[in-house]
RNA sequence: GCCUGGAUAGUUUAGUGGUAAAACAAACCCUUGGUAAGGGUUAGAGCGCGGGUUCGAUUCCCGCUCCAGGCUCCA
């Protein structure tokens, strides 16, 4: 069996949800329903009718019904005139039909049962006998062609396999990745908060997320450092005259949130931070030698987001991005690419996050940007010939570039399958233009540099969702917001234990005693489920040891249970700081 | 923003047109226990916010806020 006899059963499996739904609501129409990586849905007009996740249980009755008599699904041929007088009540299909001889296809019908629907094919061939193992999964709205502007219909998620066990497997899969969804472990590991009193989509880092996210920016400020980036710092708002000039107010205004008068001038709150590092690279003439120029800062910027796509960590209205704007000569962008991208790289390899994809985003026609087709043409052009020295693989989108340039973003998907744009590379011919930016080149004349705007984590935020998920909440040593717990067997060893602690809190390793009233085994059940890496164990025979010989040991466990045995506490220490230090 | 749900102690959840129940967590007491929950006691919410219906609303209705799954959009 391949993916395309499971691509079969789910569309098979679609038409016969849209059996169902005719047979109990005769006047919905019917409109489209694909397969898809993980199942099936179909969208339809259900008029004035609600559907609910309530509804569903009756739904799926009704199709195992119905598909006892589908012994076989059967394709022909019609003509344009049949097809318009089948489907004369849904003016759905009527749309398709339309549209299908506009492409001067072939107009096809499925038939099985009493059912039939237009469609191009791929079914399986006997659904009584091989259509079993389903089921409906969930009711969302979506728009007809996925246009904002057209009418919302129901869309009902199911999905299909060819046994029960994989059926089984898949929806226990489902309940495993909710576990690790970042929004429980969130709550469970106390790492962040959201609540309606401070507004939607705005994160408050409780003070172990917090830890988490300042590992990270400290291991950005370090490596871009290295890099030769110069990190700065710049305001949350400025002058709207600023973001008429950069264009944002033209082509970004949607995103950005109203202007606030602050000595009758109007401000706005930034999007993004381009406009302040183009000033600094104006404060003074800038000769070639100093470029590249590389202004970064890890800087928070504030965008509307429409309420309904607000989700968790990974979509909100305040980013701190890993900004940087390298400011180049243009025979310098290609190598500059390749550097940043490298350095991408080597970031995600620290996380251990290697399943991403990369997505080059390109113009579409719908939307506005700035610049002629040329300069267009050369900044893809620049990003192909940095991409293809690599060897990389990538998809081409439309729609996704930047206003004033083409991007490489790298794409990572999250616990339940969804996928986030995270990392951004961009090139821009426009903004240094539009901001009068020049440097003196050797030949003593003055230039207009080139600019990439870049983010390699994209946003702490979303990156930190994707990590929450991707360690499941176990957290490597270094980015541990606890990374040792002492347990004093009883409160006869609090003072030894205190004395170790103050040993690991010299070191500045994170560490959290409980001195509380609890057995042992109740102590080790929290700290594992804190997900703390490891656990330090004191009793009668470490109190022995250290009168007798002066000597701090201890038993360490791990959190994944393993037993370290009887360990010296100063060499533990250096061995937790070496690992730290190779990010472990 | 749109569609469909939802909001009850710190957390997870139960529940009802007659002013709320449990588990875990917390505090205290007993226990001083060696590798994933020792035992007991106590305190803790008036049921997201605002309005309406009603003798009476946490429960029914309306509006709002926020959350979830989608759609659209995006770091």
């Amino acid at each position: 069996m391949d993916n395309q006899d499971l691509q079969n059963l789910r569309h098979t499996a679609s038409h016969l949800l849209a059996a169902a739904v005719l047979e109990l609501y005769p006047k919905a129409k019917i409109t489209l329903g694909p397969p898809t990586d993980t199942g099936f849905y179909y969208d339809i007009d259900f008029g004035s009718e609600k559907i609910s996740e309530d509804d569903l249980p009756k739904i799926e009755k009704k199709m195992k019904e119905i598909v006892k008599k589908w012994e076989k699904v059967e394709g022909k041929e019609v003509s344009y005139k049949e097809a318009k007088e089948m489907f004369k009540d849904n003016p759905y299909k009527l749309e398709l039909i339309e549209e299908i001889k506009g492409r001067g296809e072939k107009i096809t019908i499925y038939k099985s049962g009493d059912f039939i629907d237009l469609c191009r094919g791929g079914h399986i061939d006997n659904p009584s006998k091989k259509l079993k193992y389903f089921k409906l999964l969930s009711v969302a709205g979506a728009y007809w062609r996925g246009d904002e502007k057209n009418k919302m219909l129901t869309r009902i998620y199911g999905t299909a396999f060819f046994t029960k066990e994989e059926l089984d497997k898949y929806l226990w899969q489902l309940e495993e990745a909710k576990k690790r969804d970042h929004r429980v472990l969130g709550k469970k590991l106390d790492l962040f908060l959201l609540t309606n009193e401070v507004g939607g989509g705005l994160l408050l880092w409780t003070e172990k997320g917090a830890i988490i996210r300042r590992q990270i920016e400290n291991l950005i400020i370090n490596e871009q450092t290295k890099r030769g980036y110069l990190h700065v710092y710049t305001p949350h708002i400025g002058k709207k005259s600023l973001w008429q000039t950069s264009g944002h107010w033209d082509l970004y205004r949607d995103k950005m949130y109203s202007s606030m008068k602050i000595d009758d001038e109007e401000y706005l709150v930034k999007p993004m931070n381009c406009p302040f590092h183009m000033m600094i690279y104006k404060s003074k003439i800038r000769s070639y030698k100093e470029l590249p120029l590389r202004i970064a800062e890890i800087a928070t910027v504030y965008r509307y987001e429409k309420a309904g796509e607000l989700s968790g960590m990974l979509r909100v209205r305040h980013i701190t991005q890993d900004d940087s704007h390298i400011f180049c000569r243009e025979d310098q962008i290609v190598d500059e690419f390749l550097g940043v991208f490298e350095y991408t790289i080597y970031l995600l390899k620290i996380f251990g996050i290697s399943d991403y994809y990369l997505r080059l985003g390109l113009r579409s026609k719908k939307e506005k940007y700035l610049g002629s087709d040329e300069v267009w043409k050369k900044a893809e052009e620049k990003i192909v010939e940095a991409i293809s020295k690599k060897n990389l693989n990538y998809v081409r989108s439309e729609g996704d570039a930047a206003f004033y340039g083409p991007k490489l973003d790298i794409i990572i998907k999250d616990a339940i399958g969804r996928e986030w744009q995270c990392g951004t590379i961009q090139v821009d011919f426009m903004l240094p233009k539009r901001f009068k930016l020049e440097y003196i080149d050797e030949d003593g004349k003055v230039k207009t540099p080139a600019l990439i705007h870049r983010a390699p984590l994209g946003s702490l935020e979303r990156f930190v969702a994707i990590l929450i998920e991707h360690y499941a909440g176990a957290f490597p040593l270094w980015l541990s917001p606890t990374q040792v717990a002492i347990l004093p067997i009883s409160d006869k060893y609090s003072s030894l234990a205190l004395a170790i602690e103050k040993l690991f809190k010299n070191e500045n390793i994170r560490v959290e005693t409980n001195l509380k009233n609890e057995t042992l085994a109740k102590k080790i059940r929290y700290f594992t489920l804190q997900k703390v890496p490891y656990m330090v164990i004191i009793g009668e025979r470490e109190e022995k040891i250290f009168k007798e010989e002066k000597k701090y040991m201890a038993k360490v466990r791990t959190r994944e249970g393993k037993d370290l045995g009887l360990v010296d506490v100063i060499e533990f220490i250096w061995d937790l700081k070496e690992k730290i230090g190779n990010f472990s």
